[in-house]
DNA sequence: GCGATAAACTTGTACGAACAAGGAAATAGT
DNA sequence: ACTATTTCCTTGTTCGTACAAGTTTATCGC
């Protein structure tokens, strides 16, 4: 009779998995690190600017940006309090909802973002693009679809 | 003339690069939740656990501890601080390099691991490596390496 | 051997994120 | 209309992590 027997991974199982944790690890490390020395805005930031750019009239509610960049609804409240204080960003009231505030790109956050983008892109292309045929970013791609989207298991 | 005009990343580029981060963020906080709420273990803790069973001696010294789960030095003095107030570790100086601690499975933190086992290998079954078959498996982990060996650039 | 340099940890501190509770405004039910 | 419920956001607090500085021990150069 086996007890707390269970069936581990198998050394290939343990690459993919392993090696997906370790590689989200040092890529978003590195990221970060070469978007703050070279503009001094961490990954956060740069997301929300832009998500916010992408968005009509380039605003969005606080909670629709706490869904796009995988925050807390707390945590974006910060987040924006933070890009306001740098005048990236501004909150703007909403006539039809007053419970509803949106935060919107400014001129500077704008720009902020323009000269962010190509040390992103190129980050991005250089640590992660570069290593994926496009099969395989497809492959991937659909991956990510599927493990996202809850089975209904 | 053009200024700040950038290439954008392709759809295809989008969603492997997107869902890559997407996936690692609905993936770590699902388990993490899984093993917290059923074993009151969080994950990087469970990951600590896991590493010493599997070093010689059930130990390893705190810089070997920092390295494999990817934390700074810091990090773990204190992770292992709260692993040892719930005596799932003990620190054990060693006698040849006195400046070296080791941190050591306890019976308790051996037993606290088996019973999570079940619940983080079914996790990491279902949400991950359910979605892959085993040539898909194998290019991962390939991808992972290549993408984690710094290339000389 | 002795002083300088380096290595292994820990501690002080700051920061970012989560959770829970609260306030204000909209919606629903009767 | 009026209360109850829900939604949207912020605030109080706690927790986990990183970074920098400090302590102790080992190693290296001479």
């Amino acid at each position: 009779m086996q007890r707390s027997v269970v069936k581990q991974l198998s050394p290939l199982e343990l690459g993919a998995w392993g090696g997906f944790l370790r590689a989200h690890a040092a890529l978003v490390h590195e990221l970060d690190r070469q978007l703050e020395t070279a503009h001094g805005l961490p990954l956060t930031q740069y997301e929300v600017l832009l998500h916010l750019e992408g968005a009509p009239e380039h605003r969005l509610r606080m909670s629709e940006l706490a869904r796009s960049v995988l925050l807390s609804q707390s945590g974006v409240t910060r987040l924006v309090d933070r890009l306001q204080q740098r005048d990236l960003v501004v909150r703007e009231g909403c006539p039809e909802d007053r419970r509803v505030l949106y935060a919107r790109l400014t001129p500077d956050g704008a720009r902020a973002l323009a000269a962010a983008r190509p040390t992103h892109l190129a980050g991005v292309r250089d640590l992660f693009l570069r290593h994926f045929d496009e099969p395989e970013l497809k492959t991937l791609g659909e991956s990510w679809e599927r493990l996202v989207d809850q089975p209904q298991s």
